[in-house]
DNA sequence: TCTTAACTTCATGATTTTGTGAAATGAGTG
DNA sequence: CACTCATTTCACAAAATCATGAAGTTAAGA
Protein backbone atom coordinates (compact mmCIF):
# COMPACT_ATOMS: atom_id res chain seq x y z
CA UNK A 1 0.00 0.00 0.00
CA UNK A 2 1.35 3.48 -0.51
CA UNK A 3 -0.49 6.67 -0.29
CA UNK A 4 -3.92 8.32 -1.53
CA UNK A 5 -4.24 10.29 -4.06
CA UNK A 6 -4.84 14.02 -3.87
CA UNK A 7 -8.74 13.28 -3.83
CA UNK A 8 -10.82 16.31 -3.77
CA UNK A 9 -9.10 19.37 -1.89
CA UNK A 10 -11.06 22.60 -1.26
CA UNK A 11 -8.72 25.44 -2.46
CA UNK A 12 -9.38 27.89 -0.98
CA UNK A 13 -9.51 25.65 1.98
CA UNK A 14 -5.78 24.87 1.47
CA UNK A 15 -5.47 28.32 0.21
CA UNK A 16 -6.57 29.76 4.07
CA UNK A 17 -4.10 27.37 5.68
CA UNK A 18 -1.37 28.63 3.65
CA UNK A 19 -1.99 32.06 4.94
CA UNK A 20 -2.37 30.97 8.27
CA UNK A 21 0.42 29.15 9.05
CA UNK A 22 2.67 31.79 7.03
CA UNK A 23 1.31 34.19 9.46
CA UNK A 24 2.82 31.94 12.56
CA UNK A 25 6.04 31.70 10.30
CA UNK A 26 5.91 35.86 10.04
CA UNK A 27 5.20 36.21 13.81
CA UNK A 28 8.22 34.17 14.34
CA UNK A 29 10.23 36.40 12.38
CA UNK A 30 10.42 35.10 9.26
CA UNK A 31 9.44 37.68 5.99
CA UNK A 32 5.62 37.15 5.25
CA UNK A 33 6.12 36.58 1.22
CA UNK A 34 9.43 33.90 2.28
CA UNK A 35 7.03 32.54 4.79
CA UNK A 36 3.80 31.85 2.07
CA UNK A 37 5.88 30.82 -0.70
CA UNK A 38 7.39 28.34 2.11
CA UNK A 39 3.97 26.92 2.97
CA UNK A 40 2.76 26.85 0.15
CA UNK A 41 5.55 24.14 -1.53
CA UNK A 42 4.62 22.26 1.91
CA UNK A 43 1.24 21.61 0.74
CA UNK A 44 1.97 20.31 -2.83
CA UNK A 45 2.07 16.88 -3.05
CA UNK A 46 5.52 16.88 -5.07
CA UNK A 47 6.98 19.74 -2.82
CA UNK A 48 7.71 20.96 -6.00
CA UNK A 49 6.70 24.37 -8.19
CA UNK A 50 7.75 26.65 -10.30
CA UNK A 51 8.29 30.21 -9.91
CA UNK A 52 5.14 30.99 -12.25
CA UNK A 53 3.07 28.46 -10.59
CA UNK A 54 3.34 29.76 -7.02
CA UNK A 55 2.81 33.56 -8.16
CA UNK A 56 -0.25 32.12 -9.47
CA UNK A 57 -0.95 30.15 -6.64
CA UNK A 58 -0.52 33.33 -4.20
CA UNK A 59 -1.73 35.84 -6.60
CA UNK A 60 1.66 37.96 -6.36
CA UNK A 61 3.92 38.95 -8.83
CA UNK A 62 7.25 36.80 -9.91
CA UNK A 63 9.05 39.73 -8.83
CA UNK A 64 7.99 39.02 -4.93
CA UNK A 65 8.41 35.13 -5.84
CA UNK A 66 11.76 36.06 -7.24
CA UNK A 67 12.44 37.90 -3.88
CA UNK A 68 11.32 35.12 -1.26
CA UNK A 69 12.92 32.16 -3.24
CA UNK A 70 16.16 33.90 -2.88
CA UNK A 71 15.70 33.80 0.65
CA UNK A 72 14.48 30.57 1.39
CA UNK A 73 17.54 29.38 -0.87
CA UNK A 74 20.00 31.09 1.28
CA UNK A 75 18.37 29.76 4.32
CA UNK A 76 18.81 26.20 2.44
CA UNK A 77 14.81 25.74 3.12
CA UNK A 78 14.38 25.09 -0.24
CA UNK A 79 16.75 23.77 -3.24
CA UNK A 80 16.44 24.79 -6.23
CA UNK A 81 16.29 21.78 -9.47
CA UNK A 82 16.22 22.69 -12.71
CA UNK A 83 15.47 19.96 -15.44
CA UNK A 84 17.86 19.17 -18.45
CA UNK A 85 16.30 20.97 -21.32
CA UNK A 86 14.10 23.07 -19.66
CA UNK A 87 13.82 26.59 -18.66
CA UNK A 88 12.28 26.11 -15.68
CA UNK A 89 13.44 26.30 -12.31
CA UNK A 90 11.47 24.15 -9.81
CA UNK A 91 11.77 24.95 -6.08
CA UNK A 92 11.98 22.13 -4.05
CA UNK A 93 11.61 21.86 -0.15
CA UNK A 94 13.73 19.11 1.59
CA UNK A 95 12.76 15.93 2.11
CA UNK A 96 14.22 15.30 5.24
CA UNK A 97 12.81 18.88 6.54
CA UNK A 98 13.53 19.01 10.38
CA UNK A 99 16.63 17.78 9.97
CA UNK A 100 17.93 21.05 8.14
CA UNK A 101 16.33 23.38 9.49
CA UNK A 102 17.36 22.51 13.11
CA UNK A 103 20.68 22.04 11.95
CA UNK A 104 20.48 25.58 10.28
CA UNK A 105 19.56 26.96 13.11
CA UNK A 106 22.03 25.37 15.37
CA UNK A 107 24.55 26.90 12.17
CA UNK A 108 23.10 30.47 13.30
CA UNK A 109 23.65 30.48 16.67
CA UNK A 110 27.62 29.55 16.64
CA UNK A 111 27.65 33.11 14.98
CA UNK A 112 26.07 34.33 17.87
CA UNK A 113 28.67 32.64 20.41
CA UNK A 114 31.62 35.01 19.07
CA UNK A 115 29.69 38.23 19.86
CA UNK A 116 29.01 36.77 23.27
CA UNK A 117 32.83 36.32 24.22
CA UNK A 118 33.67 39.04 23.37
CA UNK A 119 31.00 40.96 25.56
CA UNK A 120 31.73 38.16 28.35
CA UNK A 121 35.22 39.71 28.19
CA UNK A 122 34.33 43.50 27.82
CA UNK A 123 31.93 43.03 31.15
CA UNK A 124 34.56 41.03 32.74
CA UNK A 125 34.97 37.26 33.34
CA UNK A 126 34.18 36.56 37.30
CA UNK A 127 31.69 40.04 37.42
CA UNK A 128 28.00 39.14 37.85
CA UNK A 129 26.90 40.06 34.10
CA UNK A 130 29.77 38.68 32.30
CA UNK A 131 28.79 35.51 34.66
CA UNK A 132 25.42 35.59 33.10
CA UNK A 133 27.48 35.64 29.60
CA UNK A 134 29.37 32.75 30.30
CA UNK A 135 26.40 30.66 31.53
CA UNK A 136 24.76 31.90 28.12
CA UNK A 137 28.03 30.08 26.07
CA UNK A 138 27.73 27.45 28.66
CA UNK A 139 24.18 26.38 27.40
CA UNK A 140 25.14 26.93 24.21
CA UNK A 141 27.85 24.83 24.59
CA UNK A 142 25.50 22.06 26.26
CA UNK A 143 23.04 21.98 23.68
CA UNK A 144 25.82 21.44 20.97
CA UNK A 145 26.64 18.33 22.56
CA UNK A 146 23.42 16.45 22.45
CA UNK A 147 21.87 17.76 19.30
CA UNK A 148 23.23 15.20 17.25
CA UNK A 149 22.03 12.32 19.48
CA UNK A 150 18.85 14.20 19.60
CA UNK A 151 18.37 14.50 15.92
CA UNK A 152 19.91 10.64 14.97
CA UNK A 153 17.25 9.53 17.12
CA UNK A 154 14.68 11.09 15.51
CA UNK A 155 16.01 10.41 12.25
CA UNK A 156 15.45 6.76 13.72
CA UNK A 157 12.03 7.61 14.84
CA UNK A 158 10.76 8.98 11.51
CA UNK A 159 12.06 5.97 9.69
CA UNK A 160 10.30 3.83 11.75
CA UNK A 161 6.94 5.98 10.72
CA UNK A 162 7.65 5.88 7.49
CA UNK A 163 7.65 2.21 7.51
CA UNK A 164 3.80 2.08 9.86
CA UNK A 165 2.99 4.50 7.01
CA UNK A 166 3.44 2.19 3.98
CA UNK A 167 6.04 4.85 2.54
CA UNK A 168 9.09 3.53 1.05
CA UNK A 169 11.85 6.43 1.19
CA UNK B 1 35.45 33.00 47.11
CA UNK B 2 32.80 34.91 45.41
CA UNK B 3 32.48 36.77 42.06
CA UNK B 4 34.64 40.16 41.87
CA UNK B 5 33.39 43.23 41.34
CA UNK B 6 32.69 45.37 38.16
CA UNK B 7 36.23 47.24 38.08
CA UNK B 8 36.81 49.02 35.04
CA UNK B 9 34.45 48.78 32.12
CA UNK B 10 34.40 50.69 28.82
CA UNK B 11 31.01 51.78 29.27
CA UNK B 12 31.36 52.48 25.25
CA UNK B 13 32.64 49.03 24.50
CA UNK B 14 29.68 47.85 26.45
CA UNK B 15 27.49 50.00 24.40
CA UNK B 16 28.76 48.61 21.55
CA UNK B 17 28.28 44.60 22.63
CA UNK B 18 24.77 45.58 23.12
CA UNK B 19 23.86 46.78 19.69
CA UNK B 20 25.60 43.94 18.35
CA UNK B 21 23.86 41.62 20.12
CA UNK B 22 20.88 42.72 19.94
CA UNK B 23 21.59 42.77 16.31
CA UNK B 24 21.83 39.24 16.08
CA UNK B 25 18.22 39.23 17.73
CA UNK B 26 16.94 41.86 15.69
CA UNK B 27 18.08 39.66 13.01
CA UNK B 28 16.01 36.55 14.33
CA UNK B 29 12.87 38.61 14.37
CA UNK B 30 12.78 40.27 18.56
CA UNK B 31 11.62 43.95 17.71
CA UNK B 32 15.04 45.51 18.06
CA UNK B 33 14.13 48.37 20.66
CA UNK B 34 12.96 45.00 22.66
CA UNK B 35 15.93 43.41 21.97
CA UNK B 36 18.65 46.40 23.27
CA UNK B 37 16.45 46.94 25.99
CA UNK B 38 16.65 43.00 26.72
CA UNK B 39 20.37 42.46 26.25
CA UNK B 40 21.16 45.94 28.04
CA UNK B 41 19.56 44.00 31.12
CA UNK B 42 21.51 41.07 30.27
CA UNK B 43 24.84 43.29 30.88
CA UNK B 44 23.91 44.66 34.18
CA UNK B 45 25.38 42.94 37.56
CA UNK B 46 22.11 43.10 38.97
CA UNK B 47 20.18 42.37 35.86
CA UNK B 48 17.36 44.96 37.44
CA UNK B 49 16.82 48.33 35.45
CA UNK B 50 14.08 50.89 35.90
CA UNK B 51 12.68 52.19 32.58
CA UNK B 52 14.39 55.51 33.64
CA UNK B 53 17.50 54.29 33.58
CA UNK B 54 17.30 51.89 30.33
CA UNK B 55 16.28 55.29 28.66
CA UNK B 56 19.34 57.12 29.74
CA UNK B 57 21.55 53.74 28.74
CA UNK B 58 20.03 53.11 25.55
CA UNK B 59 19.68 57.31 24.79
CA UNK B 60 15.54 56.81 23.40
CA UNK B 61 12.39 57.96 25.47
CA UNK B 62 10.47 56.54 28.13
CA UNK B 63 8.00 55.92 25.75
CA UNK B 64 10.26 53.56 23.81
CA UNK B 65 11.04 51.92 27.07
CA UNK B 66 7.91 50.78 27.92
CA UNK B 67 6.71 49.96 24.62
CA UNK B 68 10.07 47.12 24.45
CA UNK B 69 8.98 45.98 28.09
CA UNK B 70 5.53 45.70 27.13
CA UNK B 71 6.74 43.23 24.78
CA UNK B 72 9.57 41.44 27.07
CA UNK B 73 7.01 41.18 29.62
CA UNK B 74 4.30 39.37 27.40
CA UNK B 75 6.87 37.10 26.13
CA UNK B 76 7.79 36.61 29.84
CA UNK B 77 11.23 37.79 29.21
CA UNK B 78 11.28 40.03 31.66
CA UNK B 79 9.62 40.50 35.24
CA UNK B 80 7.95 43.69 36.28
CA UNK B 81 8.99 44.64 40.39
CA UNK B 82 8.25 47.31 41.95
CA UNK B 83 9.55 47.82 45.92
CA UNK B 84 7.00 48.93 48.36
CA UNK B 85 6.71 52.36 49.27
CA UNK B 86 8.14 53.51 45.78
CA UNK B 87 6.77 54.97 42.32
CA UNK B 88 9.73 53.06 40.30
CA UNK B 89 9.10 50.07 38.13
CA UNK B 90 11.93 47.56 37.81
CA UNK B 91 12.35 45.34 35.13
CA UNK B 92 14.76 41.96 35.78
CA UNK B 93 15.92 39.30 33.74
CA UNK B 94 15.20 35.74 35.01
CA UNK B 95 18.25 33.83 37.01
CA UNK B 96 17.40 30.95 35.68
CA UNK B 97 17.07 32.59 31.80
CA UNK B 98 17.07 29.46 29.38
CA UNK B 99 15.17 27.57 31.00
CA UNK B 100 12.33 29.91 30.75
CA UNK B 101 13.47 30.93 26.90
CA UNK B 102 13.40 27.21 25.81
CA UNK B 103 9.84 26.47 27.71
CA UNK B 104 8.66 29.69 26.50
CA UNK B 105 8.73 29.12 22.95
CA UNK B 106 7.81 25.51 23.05
CA UNK B 107 4.65 26.98 24.59
CA UNK B 108 4.31 28.86 21.53
CA UNK B 109 4.51 26.26 19.10
CA UNK B 110 2.39 24.54 20.70
CA UNK B 111 -0.17 27.01 19.74
CA UNK B 112 1.24 26.24 15.91
CA UNK B 113 0.34 22.25 15.94
CA UNK B 114 -3.59 22.90 16.10
CA UNK B 115 -3.20 25.01 12.66
CA UNK B 116 -0.91 22.30 11.84
CA UNK B 117 -3.17 19.55 12.55
CA UNK B 118 -6.04 21.51 10.75
CA UNK B 119 -4.09 21.55 7.48
CA UNK B 120 -3.26 18.07 7.82
CA UNK B 121 -7.03 17.06 7.31
CA UNK B 122 -7.73 19.42 4.71
CA UNK B 123 -5.05 18.46 2.44
CA UNK B 124 -6.19 14.72 3.22
CA UNK B 125 -4.36 12.76 6.36
CA UNK B 126 -2.90 10.26 3.79
CA UNK B 127 -1.74 12.33 0.74
CA UNK B 128 2.16 13.35 0.16
CA UNK B 129 1.11 16.64 1.50
CA UNK B 130 -0.89 15.67 4.73
CA UNK B 131 1.54 13.04 5.57
CA UNK B 132 4.40 16.01 5.25
CA UNK B 133 2.32 17.62 7.81
CA UNK B 134 1.89 14.84 9.78
CA UNK B 135 5.83 13.93 10.20
CA UNK B 136 5.84 17.67 10.80
CA UNK B 137 3.84 17.08 13.64
CA UNK B 138 5.39 13.73 15.02
CA UNK B 139 8.38 16.36 15.43
CA UNK B 140 6.76 18.42 17.45
CA UNK B 141 5.52 15.46 18.98
CA UNK B 142 9.16 14.11 19.56
CA UNK B 143 11.10 17.42 21.01
CA UNK B 144 7.99 17.72 23.32
CA UNK B 145 8.91 14.36 24.59
CA UNK B 146 12.14 14.79 25.18
CA UNK B 147 12.85 18.21 26.02
CA UNK B 148 11.74 17.50 29.98
CA UNK B 149 14.25 15.17 30.24
CA UNK B 150 17.22 17.62 28.74
CA UNK B 151 16.32 20.86 30.51
CA UNK B 152 16.70 18.68 33.65
CA UNK B 153 20.00 17.78 32.54
CA UNK B 154 20.98 21.12 31.59
CA UNK B 155 19.49 22.31 35.13
CA UNK B 156 22.14 19.84 37.03
CA UNK B 157 24.95 20.91 34.81
CA UNK B 158 24.33 24.67 35.98
CA UNK B 159 24.23 23.66 39.19
CA UNK B 160 27.25 22.33 38.96
CA UNK B 161 28.97 25.56 37.09
CA UNK B 162 27.80 27.67 39.53
CA UNK B 163 29.40 25.39 42.23
CA UNK B 164 32.73 25.42 40.55
CA UNK B 165 32.32 29.33 39.72
CA UNK B 166 31.70 29.99 43.35
CA UNK B 167 28.08 31.50 43.20
CA UNK B 168 25.86 30.26 46.03
CA UNK B 169 22.60 30.59 43.95
C1' DT C 1 -5.71 67.97 48.60
C1' DC C 2 -1.89 69.45 45.75
C1' DT C 3 2.48 68.39 43.84
C1' DT C 4 5.67 65.55 41.83
C1' DA C 5 7.68 61.56 39.88
C1' DA C 6 7.34 57.35 37.09
C1' DC C 7 5.29 55.29 33.70
C1' DT C 8 1.77 54.68 29.78
C1' DT C 9 -1.00 55.96 25.85
C1' DC C 10 -1.70 58.08 21.61
C1' DA C 11 -1.21 60.75 17.34
C1' DT C 12 2.36 61.93 14.34
C1' DG C 13 6.33 61.82 11.42
C1' DA C 14 10.35 59.19 9.93
C1' DT C 15 12.39 55.13 8.50
C1' DT C 16 12.27 50.58 6.81
C1' DT C 17 10.25 46.89 4.58
C1' DT C 18 7.66 44.90 1.02
C1' DG C 19 5.58 44.07 -3.43
C1' DT C 20 4.94 45.83 -8.07
C1' DG C 21 5.62 46.83 -13.08
C1' DA C 22 8.92 47.33 -16.46
C1' DA C 23 13.14 46.39 -18.33
C1' DA C 24 17.01 43.21 -18.49
C1' DT C 25 19.11 38.67 -18.42
C1' DG C 26 19.80 34.20 -19.97
C1' DA C 27 18.82 29.65 -21.49
C1' DG C 28 16.70 26.72 -24.78
C1' DT C 29 14.72 26.29 -29.63
C1' DG C 30 14.07 26.70 -34.52
C1' DC D 1 21.33 34.04 -34.88
C1' DA D 2 16.77 35.57 -33.77
C1' DC D 3 12.80 34.28 -30.91
C1' DT D 4 10.49 32.96 -26.79
C1' DC D 5 9.67 32.34 -22.20
C1' DA D 6 11.11 31.85 -17.18
C1' DT D 7 13.28 34.36 -13.98
C1' DT D 8 15.81 38.35 -12.01
C1' DT D 9 16.89 43.15 -11.20
C1' DC D 10 15.68 47.73 -10.23
C1' DA D 11 13.27 52.07 -9.31
C1' DC D 12 9.33 53.35 -7.12
C1' DA D 13 5.10 53.45 -4.47
C1' DA D 14 2.40 51.50 -0.79
C1' DA D 15 2.27 49.68 3.66
C1' DA D 16 3.94 48.43 7.99
C1' DT D 17 6.98 49.46 11.79
C1' DC D 18 9.17 52.36 14.99
C1' DA D 19 10.44 56.00 18.08
C1' DT D 20 9.04 60.41 19.62
C1' DG D 21 6.79 64.29 22.19
C1' DA D 22 2.93 65.57 24.52
C1' DA D 23 -0.87 64.64 27.15
C1' DG D 24 -2.82 61.46 30.45
C1' DT D 25 -2.82 58.29 34.50
C1' DT D 26 -1.50 56.63 38.87
C1' DA D 27 0.49 56.66 43.25
C1' DA D 28 3.60 58.62 46.83
C1' DG D 29 4.59 62.34 49.82
C1' DA D 30 3.95 67.07 51.69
Amino acid sequence: MSVAPESQRDPTAVLKFIERYAGHLADAGMQRMAARVFVALLCEDSGRMTATDMAELLQVSPAAISGAVRYLSHANMVEREREPGSRRDYYVVNDDLWYDVVTRREQLMHRWEITMREGMEILGEHTPAGLRWKETLEFYAFMHERLPQFMAEWRERRAELHRKWGLTD
